[in-house]
DNA sequence: CATGAATGAGCCTTCATTCAT
DNA sequence: TATGAATGAAGGCTCATTCAT
């Protein structure tokens, strides 16, 4: 019944516009769970910060959670992003590995907030879901243990279990970032996580000369 | 109002009962934060799982905040204690490491649970608070760092600056735990952090070839 | 934007349209407060139900309580008009009285929902307004009250006080409506009210038998 | 763990008390839910009403519409007690019909605020839960049923099927109390109930004249 | 000292209503 | 005129903490 003519033929702005303030939100969210903690926080903030009602957060997360989720997700994401992009014209793989590590340093130096939403979701919803960082790890763990398997083949990394060399450098990076960020300045951080990156991978490196210091 | 134990003359019983009575509410309170994270945990869990009644807890401790963190302190207490023994008769210094990293995986091993307040020690109290890891780290560091320089010197590890190399073997074990506890066993987890650790280590050794397999 | 259309130029057809549109709101009201009650109904079910859009809603009904209650009285002048018709060309009073109850029963039997209404417009505006059912009964009650002292003149009814049995008839009707449709299908409901109007009405008829049994 | 001597040998105190605040909750929650209707009320109005905590209703009852039905059903028990009482000593079946809805009319121009527990309960919760009057209806309908037999079998009603009569006289009686509560002082529904009710019994009665007027 | 009933601040979520398009 | 995104007041329920017994 009734004749309407729902979303008028073209339907771009509207969901443009959607999804642009999906966005704001998104970046509020991270703004504010970042800087308060999931619990600590509450969804008015974030409204404030997004310059929205609180109602209208729930019309674009169904819960604070969900927005949570959604947040930390995001971060990730763009990290992975950014790594990938960094990562992508390098050729020589402990290259490539120096590169990757510093991209996340980089990374979490622009936005150091964004480790707390890290270190958040596990608090809060382990057991509940993986966590975000684990999930992108799986997705790109090919790509990375091809790497290291490429090094040892080429005599530049000494002949461990790939699968433990991966994890191992996962774990170095993962803990650098999380350790590094506590009482230390953005630059401090990435400094530490770098050094300590390269100081294992340069005592790991067996010969051709090929790695210029970053940063 | 029959039987009631009043305080027997000699003072030195009630101090007993006293700590005992600490003493539970701590392995109670690590127990249930460490299950339920946190915010999800009342204290009226707490004191079930003491058998003891809620206003009894707040005898002990001031506020549900204190206790978790006495917990989390009584936690990385007892981690210390554990590597500080294992470390105690290893003389050479790569092996040192080794069995330090492999007392770690053994004390999470054994108390899984553990981590978790870590991590929620960091998700909760930042910024507030240092974590309690990293303040027993600095107590230690000290000697930490010496092992190390003593093995650069012997030429068992390469020559990279100690502080960095320290950092990230921290930076490796404590990202390995945090990782490694997720959707493993004990078991696992303890397999996966002693690998990690193990392949680094093997790889970084240069020669005289003194290192058994532990565990 | 490209077919709308304009109001054309003679204005009837909208009036039509606005009145048209307001008569399927009110039937997706009834259908919907009906099902769900007041206070669990959303102004936008209504509005799904309609095919139109919420705000739409607004402009036919200036609030979900003036909707409600319109709906509530709609239902109302459809069951007095379902009325009215049955009893139009009897002319026995007891069987006026007979075939008014039963067109009662037919219309709830038919429309069970409207019920609710009638319960739900009592447990939620009483105080503020008077339940349409009454007001729909005051119009009535010259009419009812001359069919009952017409029956009495007869001899057929005993010599009771007219109001006193009017509203006892009513009394015992509405009663029997709104228990009658717990737990009964409409079918049920019907028997048990034509059942329990007749045995009454049977009870108290004094002679010349001219009750044939309806339904 | 820790040997504690929970409730004190004799507990009557701690659960007089108990059931002396649940008591004063309850009639707070009759007052205030039907003044106000269940969805206009909030807890705490009920919690200032009783002289108590927002949280400390909640230590009673679990929800509010737990607390709503625990509410509904306390009126009704009270009311089926008080029928009871006033049936007791009384042998002619019509006379125990017209003191048991005697009684009714008293119980609701004592309590007349209950009247709406009865139409909100209906309204709020219909189709989750069967009407708590109905409940108590099914427990007397033998009792019930039986008076109108025997006065079937004295010759004192007329011979229609006993079911309908017990139904309708039933449904008489619910629906005069409803209505009748409608802007009418508690006095004036008294006095409708009892004409009602006694004008049908009266016109019913053939014979054995043994009813004195009540009220 | 131990208890556990009472407290009440706090917060997520809902949804009637508005209004720019 | 119809739309539906945005609004923000409202309220049920939780739980850390207190304190009379």
């Amino acid at each position: 019944m009734a004749t309407r003519t729902k979303r008028p033929v073209g339907r771009p702005p509207d969901e443009l516009l959607r999804a642009r303030r999906r966005h704001e939100l998104l970046h509020a969210a991270i703004e504010v769970f970042a800087r308060q903690g999931y619990q600590r926080t509450e969804v008015q903030q974030i409204a404030d910060a997004a310059g929205v009602a609180k109602g209208t957060v729930y019309r674009y997360f169904p819960s604070k959670e969900a927005l949570f989720l959604a947040a930390a997700d995001y971060a990730m994401q763009a990290l992975t992003q950014c790594v990938d992009e960094a990562v992508q014209a390098v050729e020589d793989p402990i290259d490539r590995l120096r590169t990757a590590a510093h991209a996340v340093a980089d990374y979490f130096q622009r936005y150091p907030e964004r480790i707390e939403l890290l270190a958040q979701e596990r608090a809060e919803f382990r057991g509940e879901i993986p966590p975000t960082h684990l999930i992108y790890r799986e997705r790109r763990r090919e790509r990375f243990e091809a790497t290291i398997r490429r090094a040892i083949q080429q005599g530049r990394l000494p002949q461990v279990r790939v699968r433990s060399l991966a994890n191992a450098l996962y774990y170095l990076l993962f803990g650098a970032i999380l350790c590094g960020s506590v009482e230390r300045t953005p630059r401090q951080l990435r400094k530490a996580v770098c050094e300590a990156f390269d100081a294992v991978l340069a005592a790991l490196d067996r010969g051709q000369p090929n790695q210029q210091p970053t940063g």
